[in-house]
DNA sequence: CCAGACATGTAACAGGTTACATGATTCG
DNA sequence: CGAATCATGTAACCTGTTACATGTCTGG
């Protein structure tokens, strides 16, 4: 309608938008630091957001009006933001168009692997190893989280919602960290056969050539 | 040793750098075409680099030293690239630490299971349905690929190194996306008594209250 | 020979990362 | 009471993304 454009109004919303949307939606006014807690009792486990970004997304949100922000009045002088109604439908918009996108999976040592090739056969051993430590590790975590959520009785000091955000992380961590110990310890032991096979190899040769 | 810093040498190497270097080290000088479509057989399926950022890279790599570039003479003047010894070097000394960062799993779709309790049970069921029809999809193609390697013989048209990648990423693929229908097949179901059963309670209840 | 797909590139913008900095609490 | 950790914030830089643009081949 209108001849100048509404200065940030055609911005997009990221992921980044949508989780702290969603956090005031549902944890009500919050702090950047409340933001940073929930998350990393959560989805912080998969996916990273570092805590300048929550920092620093909310006056995002702000100034598209999804969100208001309040200063305390004492020595603090915390900010601390609450959604709006354009906030909260913007965020039901969203949660009724399913995403289409697959997963990012972006691991550094799946990229190591695939180059370890050109690798002595010690490099790529050490490489696994670093990574089935690691993802055992992980495992271990979310198993005896799993163990913590089974033995107990009613809500803790945590919400309902939070709850159920737990949930589901322990059981697609879980999952995810099964699959990436099996394939780690795979390619492990195929690295120590193919050890192995060499070895044998070079020893049967006697020499006569480079396995 | 000399006062003035050289210029670049100071920038970090990212993970598209070295999925570059790794890329020429073992394919040889390459157009960003050429790395593009290795992308797109191999880690690309789990892991997007646009093709724009693998036409900035290797500039950004020749100014570090670690590859040179060689324009076409004719017609198309394509830009060529190499990776250079100072290159390799830098490649193995990256292959010689193992990472310790942990998977970035980033997936939309957890993200709105996870607020998705907000909203009724219809949008829950919408979610965790797409979702399933994606994974199965990509684990479909996952297995069709696992199929057609196995039946097979000799080396085809792709180098040696480019199996091994294609190995890789198929098994990866195949153990992540079985984990993800499982996860998802789960949610649909869990929604999907949760909605039988405050069915049920409305039904008894005779509209009493609201589960 | 036209249309569509494949191939090749560039530029602007903005979100995310890194680094710096310092005020409050808690614990020993 | 000092040290370590928690809490809070800001700013610069730069990578990655998005959008635009056009050239070249292939098949019908």
């Amino acid at each position: 309608m209108s001849i100048e454009r509404p200065t940030n109004t055609n911005a997009q919303l990221t992921p980044t938008s949508y989780l702290v949307l969603g956090l005031l939606a549902r944890e009500g006014p919050s702090t950047p630091y409340d933001l940073k807690r929930h998350v990393a009792a959560t989805i912080g486990h998969f996916w990273s957001f570092p805590h300048a970004l929550l920092y620093k997304e909310p006056p995002r949100l702000v100034e598209l009006g999804l969100v208001t922000e309040e200063r305390e009045q004492d020595g603090r002088r915390r900010r601390l933001f609450s959604i709006t109604d354009a906030g909260r439908q913007a965020l039901r918009a969203w949660l009724g168009r399913p995403a289409r996108q697959p997963t990012e999976l972006r691991d550094l040592g799946l990229l190591q692997l695939f180059f370890a090739d050109l690798e002595p056969t010690t490099a790529r051993l050490a490489i696994a190893g670093e990574q089935l430590t690691l993802h055992r590790a992980q495992l271990a975590g979310y198993e005896a989280g799993q163990r913590f959520e089974d033995g107990r009785d009613g809500p803790g000091a945590v919400s309902r919602s939070i709850e159920h955000w737990r949930g589901v992380t322990l059981r697609m961590g879980l999952l995810y960290e099964r699959a990436a110990v099996e394939f780690w310890a795979g390619v492990a032991t195929h690295v120590g056969i193919a050890d192995a096979a060499a070895a044998r190899v070079r020893a049967e040769d006697d020499g006569t050539r480079i396995a």
